[in-house]
DNA sequence: AAATTCTTGTTACATTATTCACAAATGCCG
DNA sequence: CGGCATTTGTGAATAATGTAACAAGAATTT
């Protein structure tokens, strides 16, 4: 575990929690029992209270939890109530797609600057942004506030991208290259693979 | 755990190994030791080992692996040696997005069609594909092998969606819809969701 | 060919994660 | 108000996962 002792695995279900309660508050509900949820989650009470448990007594016998309460209890665990910028290096297909995508923003996660390693994508035009040489990272994190870094390069590229980042100053990466990135202690990655998740997946198909 | 008392946890990993041992080969290797390899993937080499004993034993003692046939018995144990067909369901950003990605196809996975639930989407060009009526779903499953379902749909439709894909005799779904969806024993699923990702970042942002 | 260095596969151990089970609250109903 | 039905929070029990340690085998050196 880490971080004031709360295990990863524990933070990862989080948000799962508060999708599921902002989904209960939308269908007019306002509490809602550890296992009404955990019947949502396909989870078990006992799991969604241990959880809980290890951020306080939100709570209450007989009942169950506001659903308002908790909503806001754990946005408020996950840094979910303020903005957070992110920039995005590698606008080739998949980094386009990235940009496109309007699941992030509504979540509160804004793309704000987009990079490109490549020399012919500087200054063209994707979305709403011109692509920025990487060298000019260290400002615009500076300057507009960057946490989270984005990266949509080829593989081979994906290493070299994330040190720029890191020592740029960016805290969090969500990573789309196929790789097992290095990152120094205190930068938080994410990767997306769908394809490690058809990999094993197959597993299971294989001869059903 | 489960499937012949191989931990899932240990087939996820699976494919991290296929992977690291793949771009060794590219790079002119022969062998490679728990050790090399585990500094590749920054794990350590005992749960390398570990994880390759639920299938046999591969290596040699004060040798190593011989990158080829490990290769090939990983490749074998996870299904990966045949072609899988996939079809997408949801053709909006996110669909097409998912169409024009090149990552798929050279690790074996291919879509094959493409689908919609919205009429007027039904018909259109997409990518290389016309995109076809749901009722579709059971004659293209059938007369082109497809196993796995790509689902992009919007999160309210998604469950239906699944639901079809299942009835029409789908084992495997990839799901990128923001929920958490029931499926019966037997079928596979995998979520692709970014969002959930940042948002478990965030709680080691948030204060640093 | 003996000694040394590696490195596996595995068993035993340690850690982490999940589930169980129940006392203590809370609300409701009659 | 008393009894019944709920449901939390948690400590204890169980299960799963990861790490360490080492005997045995294989290559290399001297």
């Amino acid at each position: 575990m880490q971080r004031g002792g709360v295990p990863e695995v524990v933070v990862e279900r989080l948000p799962l929690y508060v999708r599921a309660l902002t989904q209960l508050r939308r269908e007019g509900e306002e509490v809602v029992s550890s296992q009404q949820l955990g019947e949502r989650l396909r989870m078990t009470p006992a799991q969604i209270r241990k959880d809980l448990s290890y951020f306080g007594r939100f709570g209450k016998q007989g009942r169950g939890y506001s659903i308002g309460i908790l909503l806001e209890q754990l946005r408020d665990i996950l840094g979910l109530t303020g903005e957070w910028r992110a920039c995005l290096v590698g606008v080739g297909r998949l980094g386009r797609a990235i940009i496109n995508y309007t699941g992030f923003a509504p979540e509160g996660f804004s793309i704000v600057a987009a990079f490109d390693s490549a020399n012919d994508q500087v200054g063209t035009s994707v979305g709403e942004f011109t692509v920025r040489p990487m060298g000019d990272l260290g400002t615009v994190v500076n300057d507009m506030g960057v946490t989270i870094g984005i990266v949509a390069v080829p593989s081979a590229q994906a290493q070299a991208v994330i040190n720029q980042l890191v020592e740029n100053g960016i805290k969090g990466i969500l990573n789309y290259a196929p790789v097992a990135p290095y990152v120094p202690k205190g930068v938080v990655v994410r990767n997306i693979d769908p394809v490690l998740s058809l990999q094993s997946m197959t597993f299971y198909l294989k001869d059903l």
